[in-house]
DNA sequence: TGTGCTATCAGACTAAGGTCCGATTTTCAG
DNA sequence: CTGAAAATCGGACCTTAGTCTGATAGCACA
């Protein structure tokens, strides 16, 4: 059981691989090394890796087609590919598919090491969002339906009297729900609520919104 | 004077910029063509262009160059690479440095097309959202330090008795900034306020925050 | 020295938010 | 058909927010 970082290596050319692992190794990472993005998706423990250095042709499943894979059961982790043929619309097609950088053989360790920080930090930056808004959608699932419409109106802004004629529903109703959004969103202010509604995406379905909107205008003279 | 989007072409081979323009007018664009780096630089109206396409390998200032200069003067303005060497150290440097795409010649039209497509979408995006900050930050410039320190905390959910003990000052003095905050930050609702915080970055500065967060939890006991 | 900006606070309300208790009605699955 | 969840609303009360008026005080710049 190592705290260290793990890093996966997967490449077919078995010398490469054995100079990937030492150098990694000694700049004191946890590797594992894969022949085949295969035999690297089939491994058991994949969910700890916080970055994979690939060959780019490979036998079989190749790395874009790894990158895609991985974009679906893996979306954090972050990929830094090694290619020995100079191939522009490859490389091209990771980065855009957000491949961390992408280097050709033979690689500086310095350089690649660098690239590998660089692919960590993201991994984790990454796993933290959406750690933190697979959270937040655990949460909002529990709400009903009326206590999402209100959710929606609530961080929109809107008065409880608004919500109230928007919904059709008394204003001593709407606080109800109200509360009982805060509750299970566990937020501990209106400005934290208004912040998960952002981080799910979470919008008034229009409606006659607008309308709502132009009440509080009116009635704030 | 057009309403036509307009699109940069930069390329020092006269034939290939002939053949560009003649592409990318024929699907509907306002082209501007320039031989260089610099030229495309030193243009007048240079502002509304919403996407460059450019040769990688210039003489004077190359694709890269040009790139990293527009970064500091026109961050919304996306571009699209066109080389005729493999180069793929520059390709990846390109993408890295936010490129939409990086093609090589010859260049398809439909694949130029799209990719030129998704260049002034992004131009677009960009441009309205950076709108959108410069805007919040004028507001914001207008607030006094002690506004700026009361808007802070409000964003961040503190009751105004909280803000108060945070900042020495008497709840009604709260109240007054607060008041004055909403007023000059042109919010419309808490909720307004709690997202353009968001969006300026603004958190407030620690000092004994958690002290006042913890009083909220303890007195709502 | 005077003017303006900033920050401070009090009084006096008015409106809005929030909670507890209790109660009715609807809906839907077991 | 029945029990549970969901949605509805009222009363009673208390806490916060927001506004207007007015007033004091420090500070800086002309």
């Amino acid at each position: 059981m190592s705290d260290k970082t793990r890093i996966a290596v997967i490449d077919d050319d078995r010398s490469i691989r054995k100079s990937l692992v030492r150098m990694l190794s000694v700049a004191g990472f946890d590797v594992v090394a894969f022949a085949s993005a295969r035999d690297f998706l089939a491994a058991v423990d994949i969910e700890r890796v916080s970055c994979a250095v690939s060959d780019l042709r490979m036998p079989g499943v190749d790395g874009l087609a790894l990158q895609q894979t991985l974009r679906g059961r893996l979306p954090h982790l972050s990929m830094v590919f090694i290619t020995g043929h100079g191939d522009v619309p490859a490389s091209v097609t990771a980065m855009k598919a957000g491949a961390v950088d992408f280097l050709e053989k033979p690689v500086r360790s310095g350089v690649l090491l660098e690239a590998i920080n660089r692919a960590i930090e993201r991994s984790r930056n990454l796993l933290a969002a959406s750690t933190e808004i697979e959270e937040l959608k655990i949460r909002y699932q529990r709400l009903t339906p009326r206590e999402g419409e209100v959710f929606a109106l609530v961080a929109a802004g809107l008065l409880n009297k608004q919500i109230g004629a928007e919904l059709g529903a008394a204003e001593k109703t709407i606080k109800q729900h109200r509360g009982r959004v805060m509750d299970k969103m566990e937020a501990e202010s209106l400005a934290d609520l208004v912040l998960m509604a952002e981080r799910l995406g979470i919008r008034p379905a229009e409606t006659d919104f607008s309308r709502a909107k132009g009440k509080l205008i009116s009635e704030a003279k």
